[in-house]
DNA sequence: CATCTTAGTAAGCCATGGCTTACCGTAAGC
DNA sequence: GCTTACGGTAAGCCATGGCTTACTAAGATG
C-alpha cells in the first residue's frame, strides 16, 4: 500500500514540465546538479528544489562524490508508476471492448 | 510528433491530484459529469473542466446520450505514456548495472 | 589554513491554475 | 411549448508552488 500512494506522488512530481526536463536527462546520463542547471533555463537552486521532489517521489537517488553529489533515476520509483499505470491500462481496453461489444449489440437490435 | 509530445502533455495533466482521482473512478467505471462531481469534494464545473485537461492530454474520450456525457479512460493516451515510461525505466536499470559494475571494479583496484 | 567549488536551505515575490458562482445551450419528459 | 436535467464556458478570487537572491555547510586544492 506504501507502493500505491508511492505511484501517485510520482505522478505529482512529473507534473511540472522543469522536473520532466530533469527527469529526461538523467536517463540519458546520471549528472551532478551544477551539470544540471547549466543547459536548463532555471538557477541551480531552483534545480536543487525539483531534485529534492523527484527524490521524494523515489524517482531518484544520488551518491557523493566529493563535493558533488551524483543523481540518476530510481528504477524502484519508475517501476511503481509502471505498474500503476499498466493495471489502468488493462481497465481502459477492458472498457474500450465492453463498450465496442455493446455498440454492437445495439447495432443487431435495430 | 504530436503523439511525442502527448506522453508529456498526459503526465502534466495526471499532475493534479483531482484529475488523478477523476482518473481512476474512470478506471473503475465509465461516468457522467454529474456522478463524477457526486462523491468528490469539488463542483461540477470544476470536474468538467477536469474533463477537458484530460481530453486534451488524450486520456478520456466522451459519448452523448441524451443529454449526458459519458466519460471514459482512452487507451491510446494510456499507452502513450506507458511507452514512455517503459523506454526510461530501460534506461534507469541500464543505469544502474552499469553503476552497480563501476562499483564493483572499484572495490577489486583496491 | 585560505580559498574555491558544489550544493542545500531560507525568505520572499509573483504567475499559474484550480475553484466557485453565474450564465447559456441543448436534449428529454410531461 | 414549458420545464427540468445535464453540462460546457466565463469571470474573478485566491492559494499553491516555482523562481530568484542571499546565506550557510562541507569537501577539495594550493
Amino acid at each position: 500500500m506504501a507502493y500505491k500512494s508511492g505511484a501517485l506522488e510520482s505522478l505529482g512530481a512529473l507534473g511540472d514540465p522543469t522536473r520532466r526536463e530533469i527527469f529526461e536527462r538523467l536517463a540519458a546520463q546520471p549528472s551532478a546538479v551544477v551539470d544540471l542547471a547549466r543547459g536548463l533555463p532555471v538557477s541551480r537552486p531552483a534545480v536543487s528544489q525539483h531534485l529534492k521532489v523527484l527524490k521524494q517521489a523515489g524517482l531518484v537517488r544520488e551518491i557523493s562524490q566529493g563535493t558533488r553529489r551524483i543523481y540518476s533515476l530510481d528504477p524502484r520509483g519508475i517501476g511503481a508508476m509502471r505498474r500503476w499505470l499498466d493495471s489502468h491500462w488493462a481497465s481502459a481496453l477492458d472498457a474500450f471492448r465492453q463498450f465496442a461489444d455493446q455498440q454492437h449489440e445495439e447495432e443487431l437490435d435495430r
